[in-house]
DNA sequence: AGCATATCATAAGAAAAACCGATATTGCAA
DNA sequence: TTGCAATATCGGTTTTTCTTATGATATGCT
């Protein structure tokens, strides 16, 4: 049994035509049919609507109450249908063009926007998008994908999301220009010993695996603050509350600036790996995908 | 070659569904389809829009952006049908269960009110809408289907429009209670010679009939005064004016009242027709038919 | 009036589509 | 990993839609 009757945007464009022009059969041709289709497309839709909606009993053909209540009809329709076109193009072009990333601020501008000239270069056309987030709003993004890549440090490949490789960031000492260890370039673990720390909150990744380095090193430091994010941190170093480990890469436009110094441990041991994150099964379009392959060629492990 | 995706409403029901319900199956067995049917209609839909609007790839399915516009277009356009149904619904019981008749003003309220009766008894449900009209608007009236019927005198059928008879009103002669013949219930038409006499304009077909009449009869009157309507010559004659040659129904309440007096002229020949008017090949409704008997089985030709 | 012409309706068969049942594949959770 | 439930796909059938050919009708012209 048939409850509802198959109209489909063909058949409103042919009543259109029918009502405008007063002739089914230039209607009919109009919209690439032959006359009887057309005949039979409007009878049938008259039977099922039960009421009819031309007077065809006269020619040129006239339209009832009926029709012209269905004539409207068609053409909120039909005006709704451009409208969902448009608005699909736009969406389509964008998501066939653009890529998104979600980063966390420690990535940094400088480095993102290296990536960002490589990859104007290889797509021309294609439009990077980039928000800095915080960790966990960056690892939300993609999973609600809201967008297509994440980068952030100590993820994990969940059930949702994949993580993979990208740098393994070196992990130095930062020391205010007139600390005490300020003068030297390399040291070992063991001159850390006791000094003044500015640390990362306890429940943080990296505070967790500085805490693990150092207890192998059989190291201990005075903690005397903590924060969640390494710019606060950086800014304490830099007003000498103390020294803190944490990436070299960030720290390099304070370095060149003369706010803070690297000092790097003797073994280079310690590294923050950030990754790539995205959602398990994400069939990324040709700009992302290319972004991927882009991000992951440079993958330089152990790098400064 | 297809340029239009053949979409109908089963369809947008379905998306519908399977958006809210986030499952093809389900919104399959609410729309009394297959799960196969469902999942091959998204698909076709999706490969034809060149877009993904669910992302089937994850469990409960998820609603793409695209899936969203989609989404809200499936809304309105279901949200439109349901309009249209609703205003076809109450134009097809008012098609079914009205007579639309359009009369000229001199056909009468109490005539009409009587034929009310008579239809109210015979068709209890249905409605009977009478507008009264200048003679030509009741013709246009009819001619544009604004009205089923026209009750009009002096109508004759043309390419679009079929005149029926219905009666033939007797005319006689109008004078006001003081006149010299108000005495005299049969008069011949000499009677009328060199009377002051108040008439309808020259182009109206009743005093074509009028002037007919007279030139046959050998009589000349004196015009005095020339109206388009009989409502006005009733008031000059009733005001001593003069005379007039009218119908002698239009005329009853008059008489009744006092105000005008009827005489009869004496071989009686002279009737206005009035006729029922309709479009050639109209199909009436069962209500119109009926009316339509009604009137024809009344046709009182040659009557008072 | 009757004929000519353009238009619409109808019939029958062909083409296209939508649909179903069965089965394979996949995502997800235990 | 295995099992379960949901989705995709395949092959074949049914239903719908379309086309061509032909019949009916309205209108205009002679």
């Amino acid at each position: 049994m048939l409850w509802v009757i198959p109209v489909s945007t063909a058949h409103l464009r042919l009543i259109r035509d029918v009502a405008h022009h007063r002739s089914v059969s230039k209607a009919a041709r109009l919209n690439h049919l032959s006359q009887s289709a057309a005949s039979q497309a409007i009878a049938e839709l008259e039977r099922e609507l039960e009421v009819s909606l031309f007077d065809r009993g006269r020619r040129p053909l006239e339209i009832t109450s009926a029709g012209k209540l269905y004539l409207e009809y068609c053409k909120d329709v039909l005006r709704r249908d451009d409208e969902l076109r448009a608005s699909l193009d736009v969406l389509k072009k964008q998501m066939n063009g653009t890529a998104r990333v979600a980063a966390i601020y420690s990535v940094g501008l400088s480095e993102m926007s290296e990536i960002e000239a490589r990859f104007a270069a290889r797509f021309p056309q294609a439009e990077l998008q980039v928000q800095y987030l915080r960790p966990e709003r960056v690892w939300e993004a993609v999973e609600m994908d809201e967008a297509d890549l994440g980068l952030m440090s100590y993820a994990e490949s969940s059930r949702e999301l994949v993580a993979l490789p990208w740098r393994d960031e070196e992990m130095v000492v930062a020391v205010a220009p007139g600390h005490a260890l300020a003068r030297r370039g390399f040291i070992p673990a063991a001159a850390l010993q006791d000094q003044e720390f500015i640390g990362f909150d306890d429940d943080l990744p990296i505070q967790e695996q500085i805490d693990r380095y150092l207890r192998e090193k059989k190291v201990t430091v005075q903690v005397v603050l903590r924060f969640d994010n390494i710019q606060m941190i950086k800014e304490a170093v830099a007003h000498g509350a103390g020294i803190s480990i944490m990436p070299a890469r960030v720290m390099r436009e304070d370095i060149r600036q003369g706010r803070l110094i690297a000092l790097r441990l003797k073994p280079a041991e310690l590294y923050r790996p950030v990754r790539i994150v995205h959602r398990r099964r994400k069939i990324f379009n040709e700009v992302t995908s290319g972004l991927l392959d882009l991000l992951r060629q440079e993958d330089t492990r152990h790098a400064a």
